[in-house]
DNA sequence: CAATACACTTCGCATTTGACAAGAAATTAC
DNA sequence: GTAATTTCTTGTCAAATGCGAAGTGTATTG
């Protein structure tokens, strides 16, 4: 299987020559998994790192009524890891699961280790995953606290409109952080201006 | 004025020897502010990172109606920056204000910048700073998807009770993610029990 | 095709929470 | 020490939100 999206990938991340990143590219392993599958479950210490080519992924954990709550919703092109996880070798905090059919590509713990102290390139691959998902995490937190959930359902359609063709809106109503009740509201006053 | 307590924190967040220790602690300038003094404002640019000695910080921002939101409670000894800020050199997502007159370590962009390539030790430590505020941050955004406020509450008096000393409860609901009444129910409640 | 499951919407009701205002207590300023 | 300000609590009321159930439409399966 080709690995040219995923080169582009690794260059939009850090720019760098073709061949440093074909060489990247190539320390993947492709992965295809079928819809609900489990990438990494709460509690578990995570053994791999993943960049998301096709499909859509989730992450998830249960609040103290015992509801999951979706935290993420990942589409390609990204980066899927628990990221303390892998790096700290402790607990996930979450569970990340397949929400459609997915390609993936692949790298374990061991060959990261591997390849950090060599690569330069990979360092910075993996200071930029730290950089990104911790942007990410911030802006999604900013989001919640400044947004009504309305704006941050309109923001959400704006910028990830595939999600809405690939996720149920269950799933999408508790990332937003409200009930698919409320959702459905949301949805109605929308239409109806 | 004595680095001691300013060294002692660097070797616990990055093992190191003493004399590492005090050539990189001696490259933060003591700096004092009074209460309600600004140290980050949001939209403009990081110019310094810092280190909280003595006192107390809250960072925060403006919701959609217009009410400040606390984001983060500093208490020492701790990091206190807008890391994405000052490395990306981005404007400031939130503003940090001194809650009592503080003691702080302030280093400038460029000192860091100046010191960067040239020792290990430090680009160990900007790493340490990133992943203790993305964990930081993730404990945070868990703790309100997981908890109830009463239960954020009971963790933070058992975590931080020097806190409930220094900060008014208005500060503290608004970063328990409530308003001042509701936190007053909650205590009422808890001295009920 | 029929049966079943699933996704989504909608209704009524109960609960939670916030907004506002009043008052008590504590702190600060002069 | 007194006045002014701020902080904290408490009550009432209104709005927002969640919950359970019912109903509709769509997709899936045997």
């Amino acid at each position: 299987m080709s690995t040219e999206h995923l080169q582009h990938f690794i260059q939009r991340t850090i720019p760098m020559t073709n061949e440093k990143a074909q060489v990247l590219a190539n320390k993947f392993e492709r992965v295809e998994l079928e819809k609900n599958e489990y990438l990494y479950i709460e509690g578990k210490i995570s053994k791999a790192t993943f960049v998301l080519e096709t499909g859509f992924i989730r992450s998830f954990t249960l609040d103290s009524k015992g509801n999951e709550v979706t935290t993420n919703i990942y589409s390609p092109f990204c980066f899927v890891n628990d990221v303390l996880s892998f790096f700290k070798q402790q607990p996930c905090t979450e569970n990340f699961q397949t929400i459609t059919p997915c390609v993936l590509w692949k790298m374990s713990y061991e060959d990261v280790q591997a390849n950090f102290h060599g690569m330069p390139e990979f360092r910075e691959l993996g200071r930029m995953m730290l950089i990104t998902n911790y942007s990410n995490l911030k802006v999604r937190m900013l989001g919640m606290i400044k947004d009504t959930a309305e704006q941050r359902y309109l923001k959400l359609i704006e910028q990830h409109p595939a999600i809405f063709q690939n996720v149920s809106l269950k799933i999408i109503a508790s990332y937003l952080g409200i009930t698919d009740t409320s959702l459905s509201r949301i949805r109605k006053e929308i239409t109806q201006k």
